[in-house]
DNA sequence: ATGAAAGCGCTAACAT
DNA sequence: ATGTTAGCGCTTTCAT
């Protein structure tokens, strides 16, 4: 009865499954793979036999043989931040959908990120590609990930020659100050994200370039020191906001380049005794979750569509490394909530 | 000069270091794994070489070889969550510390969940350890897993055996609940989680049976009709408020079991031009980054610790498999803020 | 359309 | 303390 190798305790292996089958383990592979040169009824057959024996190649073999993984990695500055989770459960949902494993990666800092992408031995023949949220990879370290055969998609920055995910953000700062403008505002603060941040250095610059411009088809003069820079978080928000209130001639309206910054502005609002709306109008970005319960106008993102499409165009390019290198413009929204309410003073 | 079989372009593999160092592949595995019976001298000498060749060992072959993955992947209802983005975040910092690689998959219903625990083929030799969070495994399915050889530890439930990282939710709902009581509220409403969420039912049966103890013991009665549920988050706190204040005999106070829900609960406050603290007092559960902002009171839990917990008692396990099962009690803390105002017309 | 067989790079059992 | 060698389970030429 010819050898009879299978193991009882064990899961199927794909030579259990040839044997079940009367073919040899290489049909077996490529049928269950839908490659070309098998036979319509074996497939089928191979097929019905390994779903019967509840059959999965075991991925460490196939990745060892094949020299892919089928595994992506999302790699995020921070993991907890709404954004960022909210990024990873877009791109993780599209990941699974695929049949891929979805490994992610917190990078604390600059360099932590800098080691990653600099010695890609860490990732090589560990991961097929690379999704980079908010982290900013030179073409160079782009190059040589992709010689090392890890493809690479963004979202909020953009290496040349790799699919990207982006938000227009001089329109997010240009929207943001033209509504205040538009309400009558004419001395209004700046909560920026820190310029010299080598995270993402390019947001609070393309930000605050929109918010100007904004300024200056208005006919508004341009203050720096109307600009206070923090972190993005509350805490950052919170002491830009202090700063900018605690001046002599205090702004009446405030742009924050992030929700959770604008949420620490309306924490240095409420310990001044001040309320936002009447006494300072506010306007974030992101559309936080939260935003909606303290009434915070926001310009509206699409955070889990960003994380899925990064991931959608890293798949296709997996798929066919001549995949177009997609640029998509995520689409952004003014949401008007309580903290810009209509000047009462007008009309 | 014997062989040379080194490739140029690629990667360095264990037969070059080894060929470097003029020892054999199982004196360089071992000198780099740690291993015992390797003289101190060859291990340094091995390690040099091995990193001056950027060696890294290829983990599908190690995987393949060993029948171990050093990946361990942790299980959430949903990612974007700020309580399950921050366990999240605990765990995988403590996983990246200790050189293992972290999968994340989000499961969005019970079947989902357990389809994955169900078939362990999907995780078997490609994981070698999970980390539950809020999903419950029964003991059947957990003793399945463990014959598998994927090793467990869970956060906010309990299978017998296996690490748990847990809060005294009895106490949580008895903390919050005394402190309305202290605050001389006598008719309070309860927005609790669905009793009939299957993914994890016992945490709202528990608060409730805590919330409920202290009115016992404070002599006060406990009204059914003031338990309004609704889903964890805001939707669910704001229509379980909007019920409970569209009463003739609205609450004078009310306990959410999560600061989410709480503030859903602020939302539907707001709505009827009701102000918490002033007109109703509100407590939560969880101390969320937002919840300073809005002035929420609530029973703070170290979240992240509890990620990080779970992990490192999963590790431990995959280091020897009979480390104990650590039992971990998370501590809770009262953080008092504007929700919870002490009563004016007392003392 | 199918099969045979040579690896993929490592670990672990066994030998020395 | 170190070396030899047989796999781990799959993919992929190369035959047929």
């Amino acid at each position: 009865m010819g050898t009879n190798k299978q193991r009882d305790g064990g899961r199927a292996r794909i030579e259990d499954v040839a044997a079940a089958a009367n073919v040899s383990v290489a049909t077996v592979s490529r049928a269950l793979r839908g490659l070309p040169n098998v036979a319509e009824s074996t497939r089928l057959r191979v097929a019905a036999i390994a779903e019967s024996m509840d059959y999965r190649p075991d991925p460490a073999a196939s990745r060892l043989a094949a020299g892919r993984s089928r595994t992506v990695t999302i790699v995020v500055p921070h993991l907890s931040t709404w954004y960022f989770s909210t990024v990873i459960a877009g791109a993780e949902a599209v990941c699974a959908e695929a049949g891929y494993e979805c490994l992610v990666v917190g990078v604390g800092n600059i360099d932590e990120c800098n080691r990653l992408l600099d010695e890609p031995f860490h990732l090589e023949r560990r991961t097929d590609g690379l999704v980079l949220v908010n982290i900013p990879a030179t073409e160079a370290r782009a190059e040589s990930l992709g010689r090392r055969g890890v493809m690479l998609s963004t979202v909020g920055t953009r290496t040349p020659g790799h699919p990207a995910v982006l938000i227009d953000d001089v329109r997010a700062g240009r929207m943001a100050a033209n509504h205040l403008i538009g309400l009558g505002h004419r001395h209004i603060g700046l909560i920026s994200g820190q310029r010299d941040d080598p995270m993402n250095f390019a947001v609070p610059r393309m930000r605050r370039e929109g918010f100007r411009s904004a300024l200056d088809a208005a006919g508004l003069a341009f203050d720096e020191t109307l600009v206070q820079s923090g972190n993005f978080g509350i805490d950052g928000g919170q002491e830009a906001m202090g700063s900018l209130l605690d001046r002599s001639d205090p702004p009446t309206a405030a742009f924050a380049m992030s929700d959770e910054m604008a949420f620490g502005a309306l924490l240095a609002l409420s310990e001044r005794g001040l309320r936002a709306g009447a006494d300072v109008s506010l306007i974030g970005v992101d559309d936080h979750d939260v935003s909606r319960v303290v009434g915070l106008t926001t310009i509206r993102q699409r955070v889990a569509g960003q994380g899925a499409a990064a991931m959608r165009a890293l798949l296709m390019r997996l798929a066919s490394a001549d995949a177009p290198a997609i640029v998509v413009d995520s689409p952004l929204e003014l949401v008007v909530r309580s903290t810009t309410p209509r000047p009462l003073d007008t009309r």
